[in-house]
DNA sequence: CGCCAAATCACCCGAACGGGCGATTACGCT
DNA sequence: AGCGTAATCGCCCGTTCGGGTGATTTGGCG
C-alpha cells in the first residue's frame, strides 16, 4: 500500500501557500505532489491532464473560482477527489463546495499534521471538516430532521390526523372511514383545522400539510 | 499536547468488539480508554461520569439506541464528541445520527488506523465521515441546491397555470377570473391535468403541485 | 365538583366540484 | 388539404364541500 503514494495536484493563486503546503505534505512519505496551478481554470486543466488523487484547491480564485473548478473537475475526473483548503469560514462557501463535489473542507490554519491526515482520508473518498466549520455543516442536518417531524401546527392530535388524510386527497366520508369516526365528525375537523390554519378550503389546508411535512410520501411527483 | 492524552469511551453491546476497539486505540499513545459501556443508557450514564473527549458509538443497541444516548451526552456533555461506528450503511441511520449530534460516522470495516485519525479529528470538534457513506451524505447538499428547477409535469402551459392556481386554494370561478377564462373551461382543464397526474381530485392535485414546486410561495407553513 | 378543551355525532342548505358528452377555434406538422 | 393538439366554452347531474347551529361524552385541571 505504501509503493503507490497519493498523488495531490495543489491549486492556489498563492505560489507561496502551494510552497508551504507542498512542503508540509513532502514530509509525508505516502505523499506526492505531482503538480501545481494559479486558477481554477489552470486547475481543471491539470487536474484532466494528471488525474491526481486528490487536489487541494483554494476558493478565491482569479479566473475561475474554486468551487467551480471544483464541479468541473468532480465531473470530469471522478476518481479525483477534492479537498478546500480556504481561509474563508463562510457558510456559504462550505455548502457551495460541498454541494461542489468537495469532500473537504479545511481552514488554512490547520497543522501539517491535518493536512496529512485529510488528505489521506479524502484519497479513500471519506468527507472531512474542519472542527470550525463541523457544527456549521452539522446544522444543515438537525435542521433537515427537525422541519419534517413536528411543525408546531397548533392542532391537536386528531386534527393532525385528518389533515393528513385530506393531504392526501380523500374525501370526508374516506378519512372517517379511515378513523373510524363519521363523515360529520370529519367535517368538524376539517372546519377547526381550517379555521385554525386561516384557510378557506381543503386545497389549502392541502397545502398547508404538504409544505408542513405531514405528508406519507404517497407518490413521487414525477409526472407519468 | 502529548501529556494529556485524548479519553475515550466506548459504547457497543458486543463485548468482542469492544475489545478490538479498546486494543486498536490502544496502539496509539495519545489515546486512552477510560470506560466502556454495553448500552446507550449506560453509555449515557458513564458518558456524564467521565466527560470522555470521545465517545465511540455503536448503533444497534438495546435498551437504549446510539441515535438518542447520542443525542442525549451531546446534550449533557456537550464537550464530549461522539463517533459512531457501525455496521450500517443506511442512509436514515447516517442522517439520523448526524442529526442527533454526531460528528463521525465509521464503518465497522474501517482499519486501526482510520479509527486514530477518525478518533483524533473528532476529538477536535471536526467532522469526518467514511468513504462509502461520504456520498450519500453529499447528496443531502448537492439535492438541496438542485431542488428547485423544472419537474417535467407532462402538462400543458396553460394547464400548469391552472394547477398553479388551484394550489393556491382558488375555485373553478376563481382561476377563471385569474385567467380571464370561463369556470367551464377550468374544470375541462383541471379534469385533464387530474387525467394526466393520476389523480382524483383538487386535493391530490394540489400536494402534487406543491411536491413538483409548483408553488408561490402564499405564506409560510408557520401555524398562528 | 364545576369548567373547559377535545372529540364525537347530527341536520340543513346553498355552493362547488367531478364527470360525461359535445363543440368550436387556432396553430403546427405532414 | 388533412390531422392532432391545445385552448376555449357549454350543459346536465349526482356527489361533495363549506358553513351554520346544536348536542353529548370524556378527560384533565383547579
Amino acid at each position: 500500500m505504501d509503493v503507490e503514494k497519493i498523488t495531490v495536484l495543489l491549486v492556489d493563486d498563492h505560489a507561496w501557500v502551494r510552497g508551504s503546503v507542498a512542503q508540509a505534505l513532502s514530509l509525508a512519505d505516502d505523499i506526492e505532489v505531482v503538480g501545481q496551478a494559479a486558477n481554477g481554470e489552470e486547475g481543471v486543466k491539470k487536474a484532466k491532464e494528471l488525474s491526481p488523487d486528490v487536489v487541494v484547491m483554494d476558493l478565491d480564485m482569479p479566473v475561475l473560482g474554486g468551487v467551480e473548478a471544483t464541479r468541473q473537475i468532480r465531473e470530469a475526473v471522478p476518481s479525483t477527489q477534492v479537498l478546500v483548503l480556504t481561509v474563508s469560514e463562510s457558510e456559504s462557501d462550505l455548502f457551495a463546495a460541498m454541494a461542489a463535489g468537495a469532500k473537504g473542507y479545511l481552514l488554512k490554519n490547520a497543522g501539517a499534521d491535518d493536512l496529512h491526515t485529510a488528505v489521506m482520508h479524502i484519497s479513500q473518498g471519506g468527507v472531512l471538516v474542519s472542527p470550525i466549520m463541523a457544527t456549521t455543516m452539522l446544522t444543515q442536518f438537525t435542521e433537515v430532521e427537525t422541519k419534517a417531524p413536528k411543525i408546531e401546527t397548533g392542532l391537536s392530535a386528531r386534527e393532525e390526523e385528518v389533515l393528513q388524510s385530506v393531504a392526501q386527497g380523500a374525501s370526508n366520508k374516506e378519512v372517517g372511514a379511515e378513523l373510524f369516526i363519521t363523515e360529520n365528525t370529519v367535517k368538524t375537523h376539517l372546519r377547526n383545522i381550517m379555521e385554525k390554519l386561516h384557510v378557506a378550503n381543503r386545497s389549502q389546508a392541502t397545502a398547508y400539510a404538504v409544505r408542513a411535512g405531514l405528508y406519507r410520501e404517497p407518490d413521487r411527483p414525477t409526472a407519468s
